[in-house]
DNA sequence: TTATACATGTAACTAGTTACATGATTGA
DNA sequence: TCAATCATGTAACTAGTTACATGTATAA
């Protein structure tokens, strides 16, 4: 989903402005499987706006600047079903952590234990939020779903990385810290040059 | 890490033209967590191959186009150094499917079963994969590693859905299926018209 | 004969990010 | 006094997707 499909699926739960729309991403409902920033969200709620799909009000606010409230129409509401409806895109999943992990041997161990840490955190602070609030009401139980289901992965990830970490940081200190890091960078070393035929299907493996 | 550092990162582990650093992706180490399409590395190639970053050599086929394989020079095994000792982006997740399912009231039962469905052969798909070939290699730890927690992640996540898929089926199918759906698109019901002030609070949360 | 695998690439489009502009209030 | 929170928005840029163009060989 898009920009706009968020959008719409935080104004169908209530009225909110642009701004309490990106809160909501950080920790309502959709924090689980959704984010966006600013610079995505308020042109949606203007084109949606302009579209007939929302509504939006200026409300005066005294000592802070004026907010626009944003409200869904029947139109709105009609293309969210539609939205539901469609063919769900291809699930994609892109990790910066896993990558650099994965060349772990070309980092110094102290950078990998700090990475591996600051997941965790993450994975920790994800957790401790998604048990604050219970909130199981069975008037929408997707929702109920889909909070169980991060809660799931989360203590997953966090129970994996804890149970593992010592393994990956002992195997890149026998390696010799840096020395894994030097032979890769070395002008000559890491690739047999003159066997370049055998390699390609080591890649494509 | 975009498409450049993908390709850069599996022409570390051999040489391999652009078809074959597609393929890589779709069942290779990296696998786990990153996809690209053609549209994203034929071009990146390019540029990368005019930067200095890598080396193309053209090979002609017998009875089938001709391939550019390409290889890492010492300058692109830096720029991946450099690469992997960024700091890495702000992990975010994104999904279609929990994007539905937490809607899953708007929607017939059936269609709720066959998205689930689909969900769980997919990760079974995945695990499978991921089990049928240990390739433990204690050459690159960050492999094992990153293996690991993609197969700790795939395996929780097919552990919910089959655990809960029939709870929240169950939940539906008690609301009189499409009866929620009804009153969602209704164009009056569903919203307290006069009481907009005190909704926001409940979106943000 | 039909689809798939092999193989590379471009053009047009869509979407999203980043940085900037503006400015008051509140708490540390 | 400094940072954070509230609050909206635009412009420039970056990146990625989709559809197209081209063509052979092989397996079902």
């Amino acid at each position: 989903m898009d920009a706009r499909a968020i959008c719409l699926a935080v104004l169908s739960l209530g009225d909110a402005s642009g701004y309490e729309i990106r809160k909501s991403l950080e920790a309502g409902p959709f924090s689980v499987f959704s984010e966006a920033g600013f610079g995505s969200i308020y042109p949606a709620l203007r084109r949606m706006s302009e579209e007939g799909l929302i509504t939006g009000q200026t409300e005066n606010q005294e000592g802070r600047p004026d907010k626009k409230v944003y409200r869904i129409t029947q139109k709105g509401k009609l293309a969210l079903l539609d939205i539901l409806e469609e063919a769900p895109a291809v699930e994609r999943f892109r990790s910066d952590h896993l990558f650099r992990l994965y060349f772990a041997h070309l980092m110094p161990a102290r950078t990998v234990e700090a990475l591996i840490d600051e997941r965790l955190t993450f994975y920790r602070d994800k957790i401790e939020h998604l048990c604050s609030r219970p909130d199981c009401g069975s008037k929408r139980p997707g929702a109920d779903f889909v909070r169980g289901f991060g809660l799931a992965l989360y203590e997953a990830a966090a129970r994996y990385l804890d149970e593992h970490r010592h393994e990956l940081l002992a195997a890149i200190a026998i390696d010799g810290e840096l020395a894994a890091k030097a032979a890769f960078a070395a002008p000559q070393s890491g690739r047999e040059i003159d066997a370049p035929a055998a390699v390609p299907s080591q890649a494509a493996e």
